[in-house]
DNA sequence: CTCCTGATTTAATAATTATCTAATTAGATG
DNA sequence: CATCTAATTAGATAATTATTAAATCAGGAG
């Protein structure tokens, strides 16, 4: 039944503690013990929990005489959860320097489409109905906000309304492609690695 | 911290009663006291639930008098999700006829890819590198394999050395990319609407 | 205001599970 | 075989959570 195989692969996600296992193998293989250390936990809760990514086919694993080193299954995490994947390979790719370039054309298409849907006041004409467009505008929109900062319902309101009167739409949208979250009532940016990334779009 | 964000995002999909609900609002709206009739659990355990799957930004809702109407935020689990995204969506799919067919480009890249990488008689030349003609090259295989018949590894490695000799490899590959499951040692294929979707790959 | 309906809250129970310690297993090496 | 190291298992505990029944809340309709 796949209904308990799609479940069995979240609930594999949804702890910290193998979240912070994935984190760590994504800079390279590791054996049980140390991953212990590096958690602060001890070898059996390591067991236990390499158990479970096994099951749901996260990792791989590789004998060598009596120790035995644990590896990612990229594939498997890359093409099942976007956020969990920003998460976990967010570390590796900065270090590298790889993340925050934008190649030329795509940088062409965001000057072009922030000229056609903004006025040259700064208001937003409308949202455009093309996800790749429309996901360039609202990071355009997102950028003047505050990183760290929590804002009321109505202070995003009337952020929003500044450039457009339809906030209600737009504040969505922010939530919807995960530029933002809410918690009881109160909003906040999400870190880049977590927004939708239109360069990636076809 | 996002850790925590992308571990109850996780959670919210980690029980099968909430999977359900999500399953039965991709054909459309519903209230409270109907999906717990359609459940079969009480209206505060729909309570329990909705909240959950409201906090991960899963369903939005609708009041009218005193019913409210749940529905999906899909884009939220588009980009998030593809394996929980192809269950949710299965019967609304199957019942539209929507999917199955496959259009006259991605017919003609296939062929030609089987053509590169298989020999005339059948065996297979090399694993593409390419993560498009490997999927291609992939599903080719697996659809010989009986749908429903738990194969073990021995079985399995038979039948793959029949047209490639590096059968470890491209078992793996079957599991990385969703084609088999395998459990207690037993291999059995996945639904179709798990694999791993060359057509929407760019 | 009273009744009705649907949703929520509360408190209790049962099940699951993350973690630890202590004991055991597995493999390698002297 | 004795020993060492890494991993696993077993058993226990604590925390989380899914579920229910019962009470309460919220919004209409008469």
């Amino acid at each position: 039944m796949q209904l308990e195989k799609v479940v069995n692969f979240h609930k594999a996600l949804a702890d910290a503690t193998r979240i912070k296992i994935l984190i760590l193998l994504a800079e390279g293989e590791l054996n049980g013990q140390t991953l212990a250390e590096k958690l602060g936990v001890t070898p059996a809760t390591i067991t236990h929990h390499a158990t479970k990514l096994r099951d749901a086919a996260l990792i791989n694993e590789r004998r060598e005489k009596n120790t035995i080193y644990f590896t990612l299954n990229d594939y498997f995490i890359k093409s099942n959860s976007a956020a969990t994947e920003a998460l976990i390979y967010r570390r590796v790719g900065a270090s590298k320097g790889e993340s925050g370039t934008m190649n030329e054309e795509n940088q062409r298409t965001r000057d072009s489409v922030l000229r056609n849907f903004f006025t040259a006041e700064g208001k937003l004409k409308s949202l455009p109905a093309q996800l790749k467009k429309k996901l360039i505008v609202l990071e355009h929109l997102v950028s003047r906000l505050e990183k760290g900062r929590a804002y009321s319902e109505k202070e995003l309101n009337a952020f929003i309304k500044e450039v457009h009167e339809d906030f209600a739409t737009i504040r969505r949208e922010f939530i919807m492609h995960q530029f933002m979250y809410r918690e009881r009532e109160v909003y906040e940016l999400n870190p880049p690695e977590l927004w939708a990334r239109w360069e990636e779009l076809s």
